[in-house]
RNA sequence: UGUCCUAUGGUGUAAUGGUAACACAGCAGAUUUUGAUUCUGCUUUUCUAGGUUCGAAUCCUAGUAGGACAACCA
């Protein structure tokens, strides 16, 4: 019998509504506007939705909310559909709320000609000071009571384009004195003379959200329309917009939005990082977005994983992103081949290993399964190690190489380091090595036991290849908290380009959408950048690193 | 001096009137040809005050704290 799983809120209104026979089967969407990339908050959204339909047998739509011709664009409809995809979901439908323009206006007819709506003049300042504040009521419109036939006129003629921008708009005629502003006749469509990414130039007015979004819904039969916490005064506008229409009743829900430390999600934001260059564009392996983390080597796995163990609630949060660390190591660890490359080489002599003689040996590509697969590698006379791996003097507790000391070198020899060769600076130019013959992995017959393995590449056959480290894009934990500007917080160390590394052979092979562990060094991926030429590649995570502790301490 | 939403370890999420639990993080230890992985153990929790009840994290009331709401954005 499998676990059972507590439920989440709005998974426990489903199983009710399914119980009761409101429903028998739910539809929910995923409802992005399209003026900028989808991020790890839409994915919790798409986790959600989508996860929602699975389990309770229903479908999902895409449904882009594109009612805003100034900022949307065709470029982000791709990216979106692309990274939902990627994320491993399909959509039953893929639609857009510009498709319901005609019969979004019918319905703006309707309520003017139910009385419940009116074509105002006032410019947007007059209207913000007639909305009153949230503790002092509005005032009405000069406007507002317009008969049903000038109200009528008037908005065809907004149609037909007979008004600049902003001249006018129409507006529910609710109550100015509402205890939520929102159902102060709030404004329901506006001209834009804008060419639209769908409908060109066929419209000049617009609706607004919320008189578009409930009405979709609707429209689609959306049995469950989620969306996060900020839209809950909204809901009493979206039903009423549905009770005066008297369509197809869908009910909206909301859970609170994902926080995570040292990160952002404001879309806004995020766009004005690509736009001023603090990054190299929406899919800059620091930013958020799933563009962003997929480059840098994110699985859909892992994400959906992180998504599944933040859970759905209504209370704020702000989640420690070494969650998100936690579920990429976790995915990664059984997904990716090892391969060893030394970032800051330190030249080796093995001064008993006959010169002239290199053998080949082999090393496992995935050693957590039993039957995985092995690559050969080059060893020889001469090779590389990290310099981090050798002490001078070592302090306590390091078990790698020193004067005088033994460490394995992985899937090789042991070696012991004789001699120390430096430059006329004083810095450690060479080391001098002795290798135990009878040591090599597989058939070790020296009876030698050390603690510390290292990595190393053949100083004969390395390849060089790039490595960018990525770090926390923003050094403060919490940036919703943070009222100065956001700019000032860049972590300016998210960054770090090792234009030129020592990489073992087999890594020449490398493709796209790999994911390899640098043994010891993080888990890696080949970036986008890279060329035949020119091998890039990205740190998607560093490892865990106790060692790093203990020598903090 | 309004309306609405929310309050459980450091961070999240469960417990649906009946022994407060799980994950991440942290700390210790075991294993390890990656100081990784894996395994074991430990630290830490119901906002406050009343009330209902045999029994309250859960229900009620009040308070406190945090968040949302005054775009012709979504």
């Amino acid at each position: 019998m499998a676990e059972e799983k507590s439920l989440n809120f709005i998974e426990e209104i489903i199983e009710n509504d399914l119980k009761s026979g409101k429903h028998t089967h739910i539809a929910t969407r995923f409802p992005p506007e399209p003026n900028g990339y989808l991020h790890l908050g839409h994915a919790k959204s798409i986790c959600l939705n989508f996860g929602l339909a699975l389990k309770y047998g229903g479908k999902t739509n895409l449904r882009f909310d594109d009612t805003n011709p100034v900022t949307e664009e065709t470029e982000y409809v791709e990216g979106i559909k692309g990274d939902v995809k990627w994320l491993g979901f399909q959509w039953a439908e893929e639609l857009y709320a510009s498709d319901y323009f005609p019969q979004l206006f019918e319905f703006a007819v309707t309520l003017i000609k139910k009385g419940l709506a009116y074509v105002d003049d006032s410019t947007s300042e007059e209207i913000a000071a007639q909305k009153g504040t949230p503790t002092q009521p509005g005032i009405n419109s000069p406007f507002r009571n317009r008969s049903v036939e000038e109200n009528l006129a008037l908005f065809n003629d907004m149609k037909a384009g007979k008004y600049p921008d902003g001249s006018k708009v129409l507006r529910a005629k609710i109550d100015m004195a509402h205890t939520n502003m929102l159902m102060r006749d709030p404004v329901l469509y506006r001209i834009k003379h804008a060419h639209h990414h769908r409908t060109g130039d066929t419209w000049c007015i617009y609706p607004m959200y919320d008189f578009a979004h409930g009405q979709s819904d609707s429209i689609e039969k959306i049995t469950h329309s989620i969306c996060t916490l900020e839209f809950v005064p909204h809901r009493e506008l979206y039903n009423w917009c549905i009770d005066n229409l008297e369509i197809y009743p869908s009910r909206q829900y909301e859970f609170a939005r994902l926080n995570m430390t040292y990160t952002m999600m404001s879309k806004r934001k995020l766009l004005q990082l690509v736009n001023e260059k603090h990054v190299s564009g929406w899919d800059d392996p620091r930013m958020p977005t799933l563009c962003g983390v997929r480059r840098r080597g994110y699985t859909p796995e892992a994400i959906r994983e992180f998504c599944d163990r933040i859970g759905v609630a209504k209370r704020d949060n702000l989640i420690d992103i070494s969650l998100l660390e936690f579920c990429v190591r976790e995915h990664l660890n059984k997904i990716a081949a090892r391969r060893m490359v030394v970032f800051d080489p330190l030249k080796v002599v093995i001064t008993n290993y006959p010169e002239g003689k290199t053998e080949t040996l082999t090393s496992e590509n995935y050693p957590e399964d039993p039957n995985g697969s092995l690559r050969e590698m080059p060893f020889g006379r001469e090779i590389y190690i990290e310099r981090e791996d050798f002490m001078e003097v070592p302090i306590k507790k390091y078990f790698r190489l020193a004067p005088g000391q033994m460490v394995r070198l992985k899937s090789a020899y042991i070696i012991k380091c004789d001699e120390i060769i430096k430059d006329t600076h004083g810095k450690i130019s060479e080391l001098r090595c002795s290798y135990i013959p009878e040591s090599r992995s597989g058939n070790d017959t020296s009876g030698i036991h050390v603690k510390g393995v290292i990595h190393w590449v053949s100083a004969a056959a390395f390849i060089p290849i790039e490595v960018r480290l990525y770090d926390r894009l923003f050094n403060v934990e919490d940036m919703g908290a943070v009222d100065d500007d956001f700019r000032n917080h860049l972590n300016p160390e998210s960054l770090k380009v090792l234009p030129t590394v020592y990489a073992e052979p087999e890594l020449a092979h490398a493709k796209p959408g790999e994911h390899f562990q640098f043994l010891r060094m993080g888990y890696f991926c080949l970036d986008t950048d890279a060329t035949t030429g020119k091998l890039i590649f990205n740190r998607t995570s560093t490892l865990r690193d106790m060692w790093a502790k203990e020598v903090k301490k």
